[in-house]
DNA sequence: ACATTAATGACACTCAAGGTCAAAAAGATA
DNA sequence: TATCTTTTTGACCTTGAGTGTCATTAATGT
């Protein structure tokens, strides 16, 4: 589930007042403070004068609190989809979506801030895990989607749409005890809750 | 996923004020603003007033308006837990629990509101939506409490962790299914779910 | 210089959530 | 009957998120 460091924001014009911040700064100064705070404890207000910018200017960069942790999440969801479709046509449906999964969860190790921080907050946050959902949806879909381009379905069928949740839960166990587990490596993690799930539907 | 009517608040002494409401007088009020006005156009004190009470007595009856919808959540974890202990121990696992979710999906249907109706309410709400990640989890809990029993290892394993998130997938899966088709049955579809993931990772 | 453009900052408003405390309304007791 | 005790309510207040509005600022273009 990684998500893009938030790219320095390109103005969309060369005219008008030059941007005050933008939403790396924000991110990182908000995850500064979410970190040493606490997520609840932080306001807008905290964050506008860690970076020298009103509440509302935050407000006019993240639509709210809860997205700021997320990052440009949106974008990465497009690489997934091409990982996706790069997958040999002939391979099991349920061996591409695995493979998919942890292409998809193997990235640079040098974003700010770190993936597992970052992980870590949202998991562990509850406003966060709840506002998250929101988030899993869209990555649900791009599953749902192939899984129906496979199948000559539609993504919403009953297949596609199991086969998203599924692999969702599926993440998010990995994700749970990769963060419990400070050695622990996630594309094991991945494998392994594939493997229990193979096991538990043909005992 | 179905949730108890609110049941008539019982004082805890019979000293003292009388309450002036109930959970459930709260919950029927406030969903049939819900589904007329809408969630988020529905406040506090359009709740308190249709039934003649202040917004402050509200908010301590539900911890949040998010938790209004949901009900008596809670009292039903209990009853899963019974069913699932209840189940033959020489049943497959994977048999086991998919019969202990559909017991408890298994519901009389004269409540109020209709569990359909409150479903649809949840599952179409984005803050609902999201808030009701918190109640999911404690039902996974009690899977993974259940698995972790028959399998002699801690609930927070990843065997019974990886089966209550796609049990919970599944169920989810269904639900959406269920409320798309107003002719569908939900024991059906659950068991069509459970069909698919069979047939995804065995083949 | 002056017009144009785009972002900011100040201000106001609504609503959820939660803390505090006096008042209300019952039973219990003398 | 009058008073005490218990419990809930309702009024009031504060904080913080989210959103709309608009003048101001700071750049470019003419």
């Amino acid at each position: 589930m990684p998500t893009s460091p938030a790219p320095a924001t390109r103005r969309s014009s060369l005219r008008g007042r030059p941007a005050a911040t933008t939403h790396a700064e924000i991110e990182q100064a908000a995850f500064r403070l979410f970190v040493t705070r606490g997520f609840e404890a932080t306001t807008l207000d905290d964050i506008g004068e860690a970076i020298g910018v009103g509440r509302r200017t935050i407000t006019r960069y993240y639509p709210s609190k809860n997205d700021i942790p997320w990052g440009q999440f949106d974008r990465t969801l497009d690489g997934f989809r091409e990982i996706l479709r790069s997958m040999p046509a002939d391979l099991p449906l349920h061996e591409a979506v695995h493979r998919g999964v942890l292409a998809f969860n193997d990235f640079p190790t040098d974003a700010s801030p770190s993936h597992r921080d970052r992980m870590r907050l949202i998991l562990s946050t509850p406003a966060l895990q709840a506002h998250s959902v929101l988030r899993y949806a869209s990555w649900r879909e791009v599953i749902a989607e192939y899984v129906a381009e496979r199948t000559d379905g539609r993504p919403d069928d009953l297949l596609p749409q199991t086969i998203g949740q599924v692999s969702l839960a599926l993440a998010l166990t990995s994700y749970q005890a990769w963060l419990a587990d400070e050695d622990a490596s996630l594309p094991d993690l991945l494998d392994a809750t594939m493997a229990h799930l193979r096991t538990y539907v043909s005992s």
